[in-house]
DNA sequence: AAACGCTGAGGGAGCGTTCCCTCTAATGAT
DNA sequence: ATCATTAGAGGGAACGCTCCCTCAGCGTTT
């Protein structure tokens, strides 16, 4: 059951451990007869390099983790944004021959636990998902020295790779306007969140100086929340004409509150979304929104880390978006 | 920069290494005076113990990977089992301070990475998720001897957790039957799955022997295969009056596929999907499912896992499942 | 008072790699 | 033919930790 050693590998194939170890790794100053003479054995022997072993000795882990801080109430758990970005970082990853450790962040006390693994020397680099404004994490990994990106813009001094919030934010409003529409309201999410800020000021901004004043519901990304927060807006507003939801997920909750109002949309209410996922297709009916691919976001992410693991630039980038209209809106 | 080490520690504390390294395992064979004067030190140089080296003698890593068969095409980026199960799983194995290395595996290359990785002692336990019936990873994995469980079953004798798939196809067979729908049809999940065979048995068994003819299109779970397989069924039975579908995102491609037909949802056509996400709470109308909780699964395997590599009973579970009537059929 | 546990600290040998250094042998130049 | 040069193999010292073993010191037993 033990598994062969680089040793046994240099006893069976007749030649030093060193000369194993330089075929393993791949070095071209080997003479191919002993080359060949390696990799018979180490087909022979099953032999696969102990990973712990090397990592000890070349202080690199060839892994990266994921990190992705937890909404809140944590139990959102069919959330596109995740699938998207884990599944893109993964595939990107895992091309450069790295592997992905993911951790949850919520609580603080994960915080520490993520802290701790960094410090271990577990991996190479970080990517933050999805970071709160305020969140400490960031600077507390850019303080361990190591090469830290996040998918989103933080406060902290951190690379960082992010969609053009605002100006999405400003195309659904002026898409909206355009339109005629008179009393147009938002569904912001958290506010802690330096991307729902820069979408409530997208709209703000646009709706300032037409004469129409702002009408805002806060959310929390989640499907219910948009529900409520629609709720609470027609409460507020009953002959509203136009709601723009900081995301999807809270459009289609606002969708379905609107349709058990008795409200038609577009006709008495429109609704414009934010991020494009899949599910904005299927809608009834489907959904116009802005369009901010996730996955594109997470690979540019991980290109960003991997540039600076290899020592190149380590430049934020910040991502064009676009408006899809659809039917909705 | 360099982090310090168990002999820095030692040499600061005035201590011998040996106790140091006891008073970080939490051994209890400490003088309390040592274990104070050892506290200190570490928290005074911030000492962090390696994780390479610890893993190299102690043979275990503390993280067990994740392993998700991806879908053939891995373009369906929002995927909602995806999410439950890997956040459910996260949270489970970080409670149990493991950490969580997730993997990838779509293509034949990618299965070799996988068997090489684990090969390397990186994990001491492997989570698949999501297999075919043929695929050769399991058995490939339990022959190196370390604990793997699969969520869902598969053909290798590997521990599995699953819902109860032939079961819940007949709920959702038997509700059809029960409001006098005469033309049922369903939309099978990719045959190769051991899940979408079973599902299909279930709805087949349940017809047979009512008189009623079997009507099946094949999907591969995503919305889309689900909208044009719906597209495909009209086409072959025009007249018929339901239909169920495998999963709950074919159901809802199906929905779409039935509005652009013009067709009313339950009136003319009642539709019944399977997993119960929630997005089937925001579709018009609202679907009726048989609910099967990923992320209770994903806990139940990680339990399993967690179980056998505590040297406990390695026994699969099936779970049961029910349905959930709304309002499209 | 001597002998005998027993508790708890220290010493040091690995764990399986990599990588630096040394040394041999072969090549090419003169 | 001789010497300088170099390609390429082998030896062995780390890397940072755990854990076995030894041994000191003290309390108990007879």
């Amino acid at each position: 059951m033990q598994r062969p050693t680089l040793a046994a590998v240099a006893a069976r194939a007749g030649v030093s451990k060193s000369s194993v170890s330089r075929v393993v790794n791949g070095e071209t100053t080997v003479a191919p007869e002993i080359r060949e003479l390696v990799q018979r054995a180490v087909r022979e022997l099953g032999y696969v390099p102990n990973a712990a072993a090397r990592n000890l000795v070349t202080r690199r882990a060839d892994a990266v983790a994921v990190v992705v801080s937890d909404p809140p109430k944590g139990l959102v758990d069919d959330d596109p944004m995740f699938a998207a970005v884990v599944r893109a970082a993964s595939r990107e990853l895992e091309a450069s021959g790295r592997q992905v450790v993911l951790m949850l962040a919520g609580s603080d006390d994960s915080r520490r636990r993520v802290e701790q693994y960094v410090s271990a020397g577990y991996v190479d680099g970080v990517m933050l998902v999805s970071l709160h404004g305020a969140d400490p994490l960031p600077a507390a990994l850019a303080r361990l020295g190591l090469p830290v990106v996040s998918l989103g813009r933080s406060a902290a001094s951190v690379p960082y790779v992010e969609i053009d919030n605002v100006g999405g934010a400003t195309l659904a409003a002026r898409h909206l306007l355009d339109q005629g529409r008179q009393r147009i309201a938002t569904i912001s999410g958290p506010l802690d969140l330096l991307a729902s800020q820069d979408r409530l000021t997208g709209y703000r901004d646009t709706l300032r100086g037409t004469g129409r004043r702002s009408i805002v519901a806060i959310g929390d990304f989640t499907r219910i929340s948009g529900a409520e927060a629609m709720a609470q807006l027609l409460e507020d507003d009953p002959v509203l004409d136009a709601v723009f939801a900081a995301n999807d997920l809270m459009a289609i909750g606002a969708l379905r509150t609107l349709r058990e109002a008795g409200r038609r949309v577009p006709d008495d209410v429109a609704v414009v979304g934010f991020d494009d996922i899949e599910a904005a297709l299927y809608t009834a009916p489907p959904l116009t929104t802005v369009r901010s691919p996730m996955g594109d976001q997470a690979v540019a992410t991980v290109r960003l880390l991997l540039s600076w693991l290899e020592g190149g630039p380590r430049d934020s980038v910040v991502m064009p978006n676009e408006l899809v209209v659809r039917e909705s809106g």
